[in-house]
DNA sequence: CTGAAAGCGCTAACAT
DNA sequence: ATGTTAGCGCTTTCAG
């Protein structure tokens, strides 16, 4: 900046003037400004400008690591992705940048490190898992931070999520439109998630006069191994059923397998429904009959919510609607 | 850290050098400070830190998005988020944090901005598409960059990638072992990666006195409905064909759809081998034979060498081995 | 319309 | 061992 004001012959001042278009400055200097910052391929340090103004437009957004016991077991599924494609694109909108982190599902807490740093306005996070009192706390403690997930009692932190309870629902409501009575629920009834997905699981039953049978909900985890280890713990159990509603779509995708290895067809022995409609479901074999996350105003919600909150304001939770895909997987 | 100062009684540059652990301050104020500094919550501004030190801890990872003629597609491929995560691996092993910015296809220089304005010491692009002269321009301009792709002739930027060549070759031997002859090729060979997996299919074939049949070629785009083009277009040539090698997983998935949608079955009319070996491949119906990339080695050399890069010292462009996984789409 | 000067939060000589 | 001072690159009063 220096260098460009030696150049035009003008001070610091006025070359900060011209390049933030200001008027307080003359045509004609600012063109040769402009001109010259132009030829120079210069440009403004955003670093030093924020420290001056005590802006900054980065959010920080943290994709949590399961790690299990052994191996740090990477989050492989799509739905990250294309929550994170949704959000680089609301965020640009925006003109906004996006600091990406990962952090241990476990220590939950580094994840405001980049905002206490004052690198990041506040946080996004994708997936709450069974952290609602860590989240409590970080919010609590002013971290503006905006989580992907259900609403939960007592919840400090504002969450933007799927309606998971009609998720569940729709599925379910279909299955048994199917005339399958017997459906057995995959996934982790720990995370608020899974919990409301199976809460619709049990109203459609309920409608249908039915009572949920314990022996048909396998807690696996969201890792893809867990359709195969539900559909194994459901054979150890010895339980008896004509279709399946799986808490993602990679779930269903690994349970189908598992099934087809038990010499059982999809959708002929068992109706399978999964949930997030990622792109692999069209062309899985069966397509997958799946719950779809609205993931482009996902994306935004999220945005806009974080900069409320960013900006001082309050910010209520949303629920965003959600919508069944049938295919073939479950007809 | 002015109110820490205060508190402790103290200046602003013992807090400094206490919360910095230098040596240089006693014992006991450095243990005040310390205990201060908690129970404030204070962390220093890593911004003013940076601009102070000249410093930067900060790296971007560019991901282009492929914007067709109407909508703005996205680049769904799972292996992008496989790399993601690969590099927020190594990022954060090395204490770096990880700019993710999404970047369009053809106006590739913008990757640069976040370099230019200071923000990030170098930039990690995933995926070099066919715009190596951009990319040639980028680094002459002494941009920090490292690109994840194949290497070419006269190339001023640095790349890692896998070994294109061999993958193709490993996959078309295979195939050709398994007693194939007619073995279609689905890929851009536009793109310099697509292109070296097709020099290897090509050297594969001659190895059995095979010359390749540009009727088998077909260049279909990465997005996941190339598999289906690309299965259609044959059919349109009336190629006749016994196995297809495609340059993704996602492409060998969608191919093997459309196969399906014609009544011919993998792998008995048609045996198929994929690329990249996504975790989906192990699932999918049938599993696919693929060709895998190192992708844990991927992230931490594309890291490695941004960071010699960036400290101005030049970095030799790498390619990483890559090993043929043989499953139930090809035998 | 433009320049001089102060200061964002931090660190590193250079004193003491 | 600690304080004083200057300055990283920028913006913005406040004076001309």
């Amino acid at each position: 900046m220096a260098d460009i004001a030696r150049l035009a012959g003008v001070s610091t001042s006025t070359v900060s003037r011209a390049l933030s278009g200001s008027k307080l400055v003359n045509q004609e200097t600012r063109d040769r400004v402009m001109e010259l910052a132009r030829s120079l391929k210069y440009t403004i340090n955003i670093g030093a400008q924020n420290l001056r103004l005590k802006q900054n437009r980065t959010v920080g957004v943290v994709i949590p690591a399961v790690s299990d016991t052994h191996t740090r077991q990477h989050l492989t599924d799509p739905f990250f992705l294309g929550m994170l494609g949704s959000l680089a694109d609301a965020l640009t909108e925006q003109g906004f940048d996006m600091l990406l982190s990962r952090v241990d599902a476990d220590q939950l807490d580094a994840a405001a490190q980049p905002y206490d740093t004052g690198r990041v306005i506040g946080v996004i996070l994708i997936g709450q898992w069974r952290h609602h009192d860590q989240l409590n706390q970080m919010a609590a403690r002013g971290v503006p931070i905006v989580v992907w997930g259900a609403q939960l009692p007592q919840q400090l932190y504002c969450t933007v999520g799927g309606d998971n309870v009609a998720g569940g629902l729709l599925a379910t409501r279909h299955l048994l439109q199917q005339g399958r009575r017997r459906i057995a629920f995959l996934g982790d009834i720990q995370l608020p998630e899974a919990a409301m997905r199976y809460q619709g699981y049990c109203q459609a039953l309920q409608e249908q006069g039915l009572a949920p049978d314990p022996a048909l909900q396998v807690s696996v985890s969201f890792l893809p191994e867990g359709g195969t280890e539900g559909v194994q713990e459901l054979a150890r159990r010895g339980a008896t059923y004509d279709a399946l509603f799986a808490c993602s779509d990679l779930l269903a995708m690994t349970a189908i397998n598992a099934l087809r290895a038990q010499g059982r067809t999809v959708p002929h022995d068992v109706a399978v429904a999964g949930y997030d409609d990622i792109e692999q479901s069209t062309y899985f074999h069966p397509p997958l009959t799946t719950v779809r996350q609205p993931l482009a105003d996902a994306g935004r919600a999220l945005v806009a919510t974080l900069l409320e909150l960013a900006e001082g304001r309050s910010a209520a939770s949303q629920q965003l609607p959600t919508e069944l895909i049938v295919r073939a997987s479950s007809v």
